[in-house]
RNA sequence: GCUCGAGUGGCGGAAUUGGUAGACGCGCUGGAUUCAAAAUCCAGUUCCUCUGGAGUGUGGGUUCGAUUCCCACCUCGAGUACCA
């Protein structure tokens, strides 16, 4: 009886999904271990070798533990939601649910047939409406949570509104927006409910807010900080720029802490928790704020600060204001006249910038905007009470008059301005408001020569002088043209311009210059620093560039060429109350004097951002939200799933919005509770429902907890399925999701830890990365056009295109080698001549041009077009591929076999490169057995590894053998034979190995443990049961097909799969003697048995009265011998 | 630049607390079996100036003894990108 693998590996499949016998009970004694693999996206292209190397690890470990007695929950599920298939249906018109229930047929068939053990009754998919329901469920919670930074922990947004209520939330202690007003309680109880709910929405843990987002128009969404990979964006490469929009946010910031401080509980790869600290990038220092002086006359001639008001675009407007300024309309004209000078006492300003406005009259001193407008529409109206907003926002009182008004009755309209003027304040200059910044080294602070603001600040038009203004705008303009990829890619050339303004510095009272200059971020931090030179390498830079003093405040520290950057063992000097203390003591006593003077205090800054949620996208989660007067509203989650509404297509709507902007029945009713036609919309009980879906990863943040109760209905699962299923045990996958998936989810578990729905604060206790499976990629070397021919008219040309056609040729890689080097070989050199003599025969005249580098071109083929596993290339079959019908003519110089070899080289495995390789061709042609046993085999699970399909012989050969030591051309072998002592040594010895190296998921190192075991006992002639039953078992985890079909054989009828992994018996490999090494100087030379219990004077006397001691002496005596019974004899001199 | 990981035969890799470097497999070579091939089995396979010697990226160090520990450097891979 052969191994016939085809048949087995069929059988056992059809059996486990018929006996449903992965099933994990939520009702079990037994104890529970939870093992997971990181969710897939079920591709088109479905899977090669590379992808299921994580999940056989995954499902040996899970079979492992189904033997030791575990009740193991091991799921499989798809994160179905996504783009490629919405890109699809936009290039097709077929709807993405379509693309993915094909590729998830799909993805099942191959994962099927390789055998997995897998809970398929506990299966989910993001993108059905019972999965998402769960989705949207989370996203009401967090809506309707606040973070407490007293209890540190999420808390339901009533315990907020009952404080505001009673205290206001001046008291409040929460992670909120940066830019909150103080109120009292009688305040926020007078507030219309309009106004409550925008002040909620500043400190809601998911939030709408006008944020700079990162807008990619190539795939016409925005897109979060981990999916841009270099400027571009990861999926499709496309450009990415900043946009500000109004966009949903997670306030992730809020567990920015615990994110980090968690990450010493969970036992997870380095590189991965490095990767996590270094995105949440916590800092601790002080912040710290400079006053700023008002000019001296001698710098600034006595101007008045404040009089540049513009916004970021004011480069943009400038040109515009001048425009309209020699173009007034007549109301315009007429007004000017009056106010211009001091007619009316106070100096006033035409068609100013102020923010991103230009504004007609402005009286800065006063802070008085007056506005002529023209006839008023209603739309109008809309935009100028925005704008007026905005320019209240900023101090500004704004008086609207008509150009009726200004014609007809000026006086009126002058009264009513001086009356204005006259009820407003003087306003301070903009000089008493000081520099915030944020520093890590305030035990520095007396080094400070100068301060950066970053280009964008808004402060920068508020203090350039006018001196300064000129070139200040000038820079701001130059570095808003380049590009942050620009930006990025260039950090050397050193760039600035001084604002003319000065801070005063806290301690010294010195004047500071204030610069600004690109090498300062404006979204991180305050977006200014205070410039330590000699301690800070990029200050030192911009200090020597624009020749601004570098004050040394390190003690016996060189700094006269480079910043020194080092705190241990730094003692401070010149610092007045600082000088003499090492770094720690410095920066606390530098915080306390700050405090003291009301000028700083010890703060912690994260690089971690809020993650933005929204995505204009069609195919993702739909949000449960509805829109009151433009105040998002959450829908009873009783009315659950908001399913995703049909639309015509997936594009955006011709006005911008996203593509639910096309659903036609999208409005919510809130007496009906159900989505109804858009007609419907009444703006009284029929609301419009919000057009954003949420991103990918809004999916994956919880599914590991779903898959604990998948098929409830009335709770994300029941309290005693997450109570006895607790938390993922192991989870294995990629470690491209390091700072993605991984810490979203960590992320919503917090909360939901918070809110008291998991018991868990962490979901995963052990994580394990799984490393690539790399392709290897087939070679054939062309030999181009590598000739110069004198071609003087059309008709040449078209013969010498034809000599090229007519005859092309590959060359063998050796010979390829040698001519890029420059060494013809005999086959080059014939072709060469071959070329010569075709040119001739058309009557042209060609010569060799060794300066063309394309002559020799290496060309990839097609990885399937390789006879067997060899590198033998199948130049037939390859020829009538039309994706190679460049080859179809070439002659294919062969070796002395008649074979064309090709090259090899190892690469990322992807279509593009020919070289995949697909897990169902080798499941035909070695079984699903030897593939699991092949890639665990290959290497280590972590690292990656090149895929070579010719290496698989090994292990299917190992499988052949291990069937042979139990059936025979008669049937099964298997006997009740006593085990003999060397048998049971083996299988003993394959028992502690494999059980040690599966707890250590060294599963190569096991692999080859087995063959080792079934070379032995082949040699060894075993067949007793007592052994062979053992061994099958210890098996089963990674070959579980053959493992069950002998099982069987071997007289049980129930399967496998939960038989009780053998015990080891230390007894077994006890040995009498020992072969020991003898080593001279630590090189062994020579072995020698001797007993166990040899002492070590016995060892000694024996050892060196043997021959080939005295031999390797020569006579010399030894100066040391070293015994370590039972391991070496080492013997010095 | 910074952080992390890795460098061992022709190839994938093994070596558990510092104790026989190259297990196991691929490939290759020779042999057996066969009309022949496949399959299977047996033997060999780190290198060299080969009764010996050298050798785990390079150079140094600690040790009786180093792939393993320490220092410096080189190469490759991954992540990150002026984070104050």
């Amino acid at each position: 009886m052969n191994y016939d693998f085809t048949e087995i590996e069929a059988k056992w499949q059809e059996y486990w999904a018929k006996n449903q016998t992965f099933k994990a009970e939520n009702n079990s004694d037994k104890e529970k271990f939870y093992v997971l693999d990181m969710f897939p996206y079920p591709s088109g292209a479905g899977l090669h070798v590379g992808h299921p190397l994580g999940y056989i690890a995954s499902d040996i470990y899970a079979r492992y533990k189904r033997h030791k007695g575990f009740n193991v929950l091991h799921p499989m599920g798809y994160d179905s939601f996504g783009l490629p298939a919405e890109q699809y249906a936009i290039q097709t018109g077929q709807h993405p649910a379509i693309t993915t229930e094909t590729n998830i047929a799909r993805y099942r068939d191959q994962l099927d047939k390789i055998g997995f053990s897998f809970d398929w009754s506990r299966e989910v998919r993001t993108s059905t409406p019972q999965y998402y329901k769960w989705t949207q469920w989370i996203f009401i919670q967090l809506f309707n949570s606040w973070y407490n930074n007293d209890t540190n922990k999420a808390e339901d947004i009533a315990t907020l509104t009952a404080l505001f209520e009673k205290e206001g939330n001046a008291t409040v202690n929460a992670v909120c927006d940066e830019d909150i007003i103080v109120f009292t309680a009688e305040e926020w109880n007078a507030f219309d409910t309009k106004k409550q709910q925008e002040l909620l929405l500043q400190y809601r843990l998911t939030y709408l807010a006008d944020t700079e987002v990162n807008w990619c128009p190539g795939l016409g969404t925005v897109l979060a900080n981990d999916e841009i990979v270099n400027g571009v964006s990861e999926r499709g490469g496309h450009p990415v720029i900043r946009k500000k929009m109004t966009q949903w946010s997670m306030r992730i910031s809020a567990y920015a802490q615990r994110l980090l401080d968690d990450l010493t509980t969970v036992d997870w790869p380095q590189p991965l928790k490095d990767s996590q600290t270094n995105w949440i990038g916590r800092s601790q220092g002080a912040s710290v704020t400079f006053q700023i002086l008002p000019p001296t006359p001698s710098k600034g001639e006595g101007a008045t600060p404040g009089y540049m008001t513009g916004g970021n675009n004011a480069h943009l407007l400038l040109e515009r204001a001048k425009e309209m300024r020699n173009n007034p309309t007549e109301a315009e004209a007429i007004l000017w006249e009056r106010l211009k000078g001091k007619n009316i006492g106070d100096k006033f300003r035409r068609q100013h910038l102020i923010a991103d406005f230009i504004v007609d009259f402005v009286c800065l001193s006063k802070k008085l905007i007056v506005e002529v407008d023209g006839a008023i529409h209603e739309e109008q109206k809309e935009a100028d009470q925005s704008r007026t907003d905005v320019l209240n926002a900023r101090g500004f009182k704004v008086v609207r008059f008509t150009n009726e008004q200004v014609i007809g009755d000026l006086d009126a309209v002058l009264n009513n301005i001086i009356t204005e003027l006259s009820n407003s304040k003087e306003v301070p200059p903009s000089g008493v408001r000081g520099i915030d910044v944020f520093t890590t080294r305030p035990d520095t602070i007396f080094g400070v020569s100068f301060m950066t603001l970053a280009p964008e600040h808004e402060l920068v038009a508020k203090i350039t002088t006018p001196e300064q203004k000129a070139e200040v705008e000038a820079y701001i303009e130059a570095t808003a043209k380049r590009s942050e990829r620009e930006r990025m890619a260039d950090v050397k050339t050193i760039s600035g311009a001084f604002t003319g303004a000065y801070a005063e510095h806290p301690f010294t009272k010195e004047p500071v210059p204030i610069w600004i200059g690109d090498y300062v971020l404006a979204g991180y931090g305050t977006g200014a620093v205070m410039a330590v030179p000699c301690g800070d390498q990029r200050d030192y830079d911009f200090a020597k560039k624009f020749n601004i003093a570098i004050p040394n405040v390190f003690e016996g520290v060189d700094i006269s060429e480079e910043a020194h950057a080092d705190k241990d063992k730094t003692v401070i000097a010149n610092s007045d109350f600082l000088n003499g203390l090492p770094y720690k003591k410095a920066m606390k006593l530098a915080i306390y004097e700050l405090e003291k003077i009301g000028q700083g205090k010890g703060k912690i800054n994260y690089r971690l951002r809020d993650a933005v949620f929204s995505r204009q996208r069609y195919w993702g989660e739909p949000f449960p939200v509805y829109y009151v007067d433009g105040m998002p509203q959450m829908i009873d989650a009783k009315h659950l799933p908001i399913a995703l509404p049909e639309v015509e297509k997936y594009l955006p709507t011709e006005t911008g919005e996203p593509p639910l902007g096309n659903a036609t029945v999208w409005a919510w009713d809130t007496v009906s509770n159900q989505v109804v036609d858009n007609s419907k919309i009444n703006n009284t009980t029929v609301w419009p429902l919000e057009l954003n879906t949420m991103p990918g990863w809004a999916g994956s943040s919880f599914y590991f907890n779903r898959y604990m109760d998948p098929n409830n209905t009335e709770a994300i699962f029941s309290e005693e399925a997450i109570n006895y299923w607790q938390d993922v045990d192991l989870y294995i996958g990629g470690s491209e999701h390091a700072t993605g998936h991984l810490l979203y989810a960590r992320f919503w578990q917090k909360f939901l830890f918070d809110k008291g729905v998991v018991p868990k604060n962490e979901f995963a206790k052990k994580l394990i990365n799984q490393g690539m499976i790399t392709g290897t990629s087939a070679f054939v070397y062309g030999f181009g056009p590598g000739f110069s021919v004198n071609v003087s008219n059309k008709e040449d040309l078209q013969k010498y295109s034809e000599v090229l056609e007519m005859k092309k040729y590959v060359i063998s890689k050796e010979s390829y080698e040698n001519a890029v080097k420059g060494d013809y070989d005999i086959v080059v050199k014939n072709i060469i001549t071959n070329r010569i003599k075709d040119f001739a025969s058309v009557g042209l005249v060609a010569e060799l041009d060794s300066s063309f580098d394309g002559t020799f071109l290496p060309v990839r083929v097609d990885v399937k077009y390789l006879i067997g596993t060899t590198d033998v290339l199948d130049i037939e079959r390859l020829k009538e591929d039309p994706l190679f019908s460049f080859l179809k003519k070439a002659e294919f110089k062969l070796n002395s076999d008649d074979e064309y070899i090709v090259g090899r080289e190892v690469e990322k495995m992807s279509k593009s490169k020919y070289n995949v390789v697909s897990p169902d061709s080798i499941c035909v042609g070695y079984g699903a057995d030897s593939l699991r046993l092949y890639e665990m085999f290959l290497g280590p699970l972590e690292q990656s590894k090149p895929w070579n399909t010719a290496g698989i012989t090994g292990t299917h050969g190992f499988l052949k053998k291990l069937w042979r030591l139990y059936v025979d051309d008669n049937g099964i072998k298997v006997t009740d034979t006593e085990a003999s002592k060397d048998n049971l040594k083996t299988l003993h010895k394959t028992i502690k190995k494999v059980e040690e190296d599966i707890e250590n998921f060294s599963f190569n190192t096991s692999v080859s443990t087995f063959m080792i075991a079934v070379n032995e006992l082949s040699a060894q002639k075993c067949t007793s049961r007592e052994v062979l039953e053992a061994l099958v078992i210890l098996v089963s985890p990674y070959a579980p097909h053959i493992a069950e079909e002998l099982w069987s054989k071997l007289g049980h009828t129930n399967s496998i799969s939960t038989a009780p992994f053998p015990k080891f018996e230390a007894s077994h490999l006890v040995e009498s003697s020992k072969e020991y090494p003898v080593s001279f100087n630590g090189k062994m030379r020579f072995k020698l048995e001797l007993p166990m219990d040899f002492t070590k004077d016995q060892i000694e006397e024996v050892v060196m009265a043997h021959e080939k001691t005295i031999q390797q002496l020569a006579g010399r005596t030894p100066k040391k011998v070293i015994i370590v019974p039972g391991k070496i004899i080492n013997i010095v001199g």
